[in-house]
Formats: C-alpha cells, structure tokens, sequence
DNA sequence: CTTATATCGATATATAATTATCGTTTCTGA
DNA sequence: TCAGAAACGATAATTATATATCGATATAAG
C-alpha cells in the first residue's frame, strides 16, 4: 500500500490534471512548462509525478496519456460516486448545472428539500424520505445547501442515516462524529484572499 | 511597514476569526482553546497572533475585543470595498443571497447581464454598460460568473475597463496582464479532497 | 499574603517542503 | 555517427513551517 500523499502535493496534482485538460492538443508535457504554469520549480513537479509513480523521458517530457490515466487513477476521477444533494434553493440548484460533478465521478442521485418537484432528470424528495433512501442505496456522500439554520440539524440526520462525507456548502460550522468527513466549501477564506489582493494594490 | 503574511498564519487567521464569531458569549481564548479547534499546537496560534500585533496575558488568554479587532484589521474585513457581478444566472443569484459578502467588507454595487432586471435593491444592467460604470465608480473587484465559453472574453473586457481583481467561479482559466489578481473558485479541487475521502474509507 | 496553576513569550529544536547541483538519457541536426 | 541541447532522476542543501522546552507572569484559592 503506497502511503498517503502529501496535502500540497495532492494540491498540485490537481491542478496539473487541469492544465492537462485544457491543452487538449498537447501530446506531452515538460515538468519545466507544468512548473512555469502553477509557479513551482520544475524538480517539484517532477518529484510529485514521480511519487505517484509517473516517470518522463529525457527530451521528451511526461507523455499525455500516462499523466491522464495516472492523475485520474489518483485523484479518483475514475470510479462512479452515488450522491445526494440536500437543499435544492439556489445554491443547491447552481450545482445541477455544474457539469463538471459528472466528470469529477460524482453523480447526483436525488435531491431533497421541503418542496418536491423535479429538476431535469433529478427527483427532488421529500426530506422525510431521506434516511430511508440514504439506507437502501448506501449513499455515501451529501452535498449540503440548506439555510444556516437548519444546517446542524440536517447534517445530524444524515450522519445517523449513514452518510461517511458531507460536502458543506453553509457557512455553518458542522459538529460531527469523528467516523464522518466535512469538508467545509469556505468563501469566506476566498473573500479574504481576495480583499488581501485589492489592499495590496492600495498601498 | 509590516512584512508580508505567511499563506498558511493566513489562512489560521481567519479559521481563528470564524471561531471567535461562532461563540458570541466567550469573552477570551487561550491559545489552546483555539489549538484544539483547528488541529494544531497553541505555539502555533500564539506566533500567529503575536505577528500581526496582538498579545495574550497569562491565566487569561487573548481578550476578544482585541482579537476581533486586529484581526478584522488584518485581514481588511472594515474597510468597504465596491464590487460589480458579472452574470446573474443561477450561480450569481446564489452569491446574492449570500449575506456574508456584506459582513465582509464587500458590497455589490450593480450587476450586469445579457437581460437587464432588477433583483432586490441591485439593478442588473446590460452588459454593454459595464465598461463605463466600472470606470466611473472606480470599481476594482468584480465577481465573474458568466457561462464558461464567454469567460475570457468577459475578462478581457473586465480587465480593459480597469478592473484589478477578479474573483472566478467559472471553471476555465483566465489569462489576464500581470498587474490583474485572479481569484480562483476551484470546485474541482474540493471535489477532489472529497473523494479522496470517500475512498479512503473504503479501503 | 502566599502558593499553586494556567497561560503566556522567547529561544531552541525538529520536521516538512522546496530548490540546487550534478550526472545521465534521448532526441536533433550536422 | 557524433556533438549539443533538452529534459530527466537522485541526492544534497536550503528554506519554511511547526513543535518542544523553559522561565516569567497574572489570577485564584487558601
């Protein structure tokens, strides 16, 4: 079993798949021009391909087809992940547009909220049907995108329903027991970041 | 004149922020009171607070009012910073709706779109008019949530009209003049964390 | 008024992450 | 076929980040 891989490394590798996907054209990759791109030096680029088992050749570079296969294998894009999605507002809604779940190996298999109706080709339940669904397709992860107010309560429910991941969408900070995985979706951060680069400019 | 902070006191710094918001009676924190909350040692979170200026006293902690302050101050949540959307489709209506924005420090002073309407208190004007208001008010942030094929071309609009800023949350990668900050929205690499997590249980 | 304890700040140490150096390989063009 | 350049991998050095240690200080309890 290969150890676990490093945050920052996981970060980049993330972002040389993207780079990858968006020089369709480009049949192989030097570390040098993957480091220009994400503002690294061209040997961490190679030591992380390398850690994951990918190696380039000398003139050449890493050839397109191993970094793909490679990075997605990785990074999981290749397995199919059953969802849901709880809280269909307009958040929750802006994220039935986001194509790029299905790329990613995420696929929405229903959706709750208090207000049923139909998205598409998604059913939107009922929330009183949630645990019981949760239970009969042994869903793993949920997106969450209800109101603050009730983000506690919700993610309560879908813990004792036998969620492992919440993907929390609300600024809420999320008490939950230690088996269960948030990952917190934090634009509060962003904001911060970007409020840091317009007073640099200030001064 | 303050050196620049460290990526990662800065990102502490606001985790620390949102703790202290989210226990509104709490009239002090110990450095390990705050450890513990983000995974860390309290040396840690004491050079953190000590580098931008703010002191503990033993038995004690850090006063909150101290602490709200400096670090409001720092991370530059006080001042008001005007900031336009650009693309009013589902995922910009969501940013509206998103109160936070404001208790940040960032105001949306007008949005713009293909059809003009009016939202709230915020007009949406007609794209065509956005160079002009930009320069006018001196608009320096904008929030870009066009369809990703017109992403770029919208940016190099942005960018010609003077804006210094922009904050993505479409997928595709912007290529903008060096003096122009782009702040990436990246679902991709939390769907990526979150997989990781699915399947780390699974083994 | 004294003692015990929680917490602080400063300095030193340890760990993790990144970059530099150097020798090697493979393609290109004379 | 051979010289030169582009890119690689491995190891060493550097820098950045986080933790440990220890003496000092302020409160609380007796």
């Amino acid at each position: 079993m290969r150890k676990p891989i490093p945050m920052r490394t996981f970060n980049r590798l993330v972002d040389i798949l993207k780079i990858i996907e968006q020089a369709p054209d480009k049949q192989s990759f030097s570390s040098g021009d993957l480091a220009l791109e994400l503002g690294v030096s061209d040997i961490l680029i190679r030591k992380d391909l390398n850690s994951i088992g990918l190696s380039g050749r000398p003139k050449i570079g890493f050839d397109r087809t191993d970094l793909v296969s490679g990075l997605e294998g990785v990074l999981g894009y290749t397995r199919q992940n059953d969802a849901i999605l709880v809280g269909c507002g307009r958040l929750g809604r802006s994220l039935l547009d986001f194509s790029l779940l299905d790329s990613l190996g995420i696929s929405l298999v229903a959706g709750f909220d208090l207000t049923p109706s139909k998205i598409g080709r998604l059913e939107i339940l009922p929330l009183t049907k949630m645990p019981s669904l949760i239970k009969r397709l042994r869903i793993r992860l949920a997106l969450l995108c209800v109101p603050e107010d009730s983000a506690q309560a919700t993610a309560d429910q879908l813990v004792a329903a036998g969620i492992q991941v919440i993907w929390n969408f609300t600024a809420t900070t999320l008490h939950v027991p230690e088996h269960v995985h948030v990952h917190q979706e934090d634009l509060r951060l962003s904001a911060a970041h970007v409020l840091q680069h317009l007073h640099r400019e200030e001064q």
